[in-house]
DNA sequence: CTTAGAAACATATCGGCGTTATGTAATACT
DNA sequence: AGTATTACATAACGCCGATATGTTTCTAAG
């Protein structure tokens, strides 16, 4: 019992080029031969490393649930909940705009190279939920939404922005009815269809939306994963 | 110039079969390959036909889009305008659980062998738009809705349906938060965003589930594509 | 009626894909 | 020191979409 040692660059030198090419060319640049190439190695490496193609999707994924969970994180808790609540929505569309391809992956369900989501997948992806769930328990107690289960309005506000998002990506939305204009009303109406009043929630939306450049834009860098170490 | 006459069984029996390959077996079932084995003709046959896959793909899809506008105007107009947006949305779901992978290939961007859509065909998708959007109006005119954008509020019920039924596609929704509960919800959401009360809303919502058979499940058949003529 | 040409296919082939079988070199434990 | 085990390279297999190149069949012109 006794392995050969692998060369620690080559795993993490692997999930990144494959994140790059998914960002920058899309699902169909992502193969074991483009890879190998840019790896300056063999396509084998995917498959000792990952077990296949899926397997390297699924780190990409996982690693894109992180990164959506840290965005989300990084917005503060401040003294007007609803205003937090609008700047996850808000968050949670940076993020998706910012890595186009993984999020279809992510969510849309596109196949890519046969990988499928599990169970466990999932998971991670409900897991960001926690976020927007308290959240709502926040806008509760605060007296701004209707004292409701938090869980569905966490579910509500969940898919209605990531339908925009998804319709966004796939350019449906366009002018005079583009994408940011629906999404500022739409988070308007999420917080009036939870009981905030129409005044209060235009006011807290505007509000997030000031607040959107230092605690997303800002926060993490672009890329999803790290940049490249210094030469 | 005189063309040899195509065999006009040839054309649309490519069509079925490949429309039920994908809505059976998924994207990854549908190959030139397998169509021209299971068509009893040769892979040529998608070139000269449709110009490739991409060309059939397209094909589908449009008979995807005119099968979601059926689905929509099937949905009648009544004193009730809010239970028949509801209605709307019920009908919308309805289709998409129907025929999951052309669904996602008609919104999620599932690439589908390098099949991508153009301008003209999410432009069939934006022309459904116009059932929600006359029938907003007249929920104005009723004066349940505030009186705003009837384009906007249809936007709102497109992205926050589609959303939803996406992530339930997708897995996302399970007890005790299941899709059909979510979906429930949401629908009474979107109307109280849009200006209803909620009680009217919930009546309402309530009525367009007691007229979903009748006026959606029950038309037009299941399949997406005429059933196979009489022996 | 004849015939030339265009369209509808069939056959064969190409390059690329994911994946696997097989070989080889390197390492850590007995 | 020897051996098992792991990391990789090379080569091959069976798919795929696409194309090049026949071959057949029908139409329309002469």
């Amino acid at each position: 019992m006794s392995p050969r040692r692998a060369d620690p660059r080559t795993r993490p030198a692997l999930v990144d080029i494959a994140a790059r090419l998914l960002a920058e060319e899309g699902p169909q640049a992502l193969s074991t031969r483009r890879l190998a190439t840019e790896a300056d190695s063999s396509t084998m490496a995917v498959y000792t490393h990952f077990g296949g193609m899926s397997g390297l999707v699924r780190e990409i994924v996982h690693e894109g649930f992180a990164r959506l969970q840290r965005h989300l994180t990084h917005v503060r808790q401040t003294g007007d909940p609803v205003a937090d609540m609008a700047l996850l929505g808000r968050a949670y569309r940076h993020n998706a705009l910012a890595n186009p391809h993984l999020y279809a992956v992510m969510f849309g369900g596109a196949s890519l190279a046969g990988f499928s989501l599990t169970e466990e997948d999932r998971q991670h992806g409900r897991y960001t939920l926690g976020n927007v769930v308290k959240c709502a328990t926040r806008c509760f107690e605060a007296g701004r939404f209707r004292a409701e289960d938090a869980e569905l309005v966490a579910h509500q506000m969940w898919s209605a922005i990531h339908g925009l998002v998804t319709l966004e990506l796939g350019g449906y939305l366009i002018a005079p009815y583009d994408a940011e204009r629906c999404f500022e009303a739409q988070l308007t109406a999420l917080m009036v269809s939870s009981g905030d009043d129409l005044d209060s929630a235009r006011r807290s939306v505007a509000l997030s939306g000031d607040r959107m450049r230092a605690e997303v834009e800002e926060t993490g860098g672009q890329g999803l994963f790290r940049e490249a170490p210094p030469a």
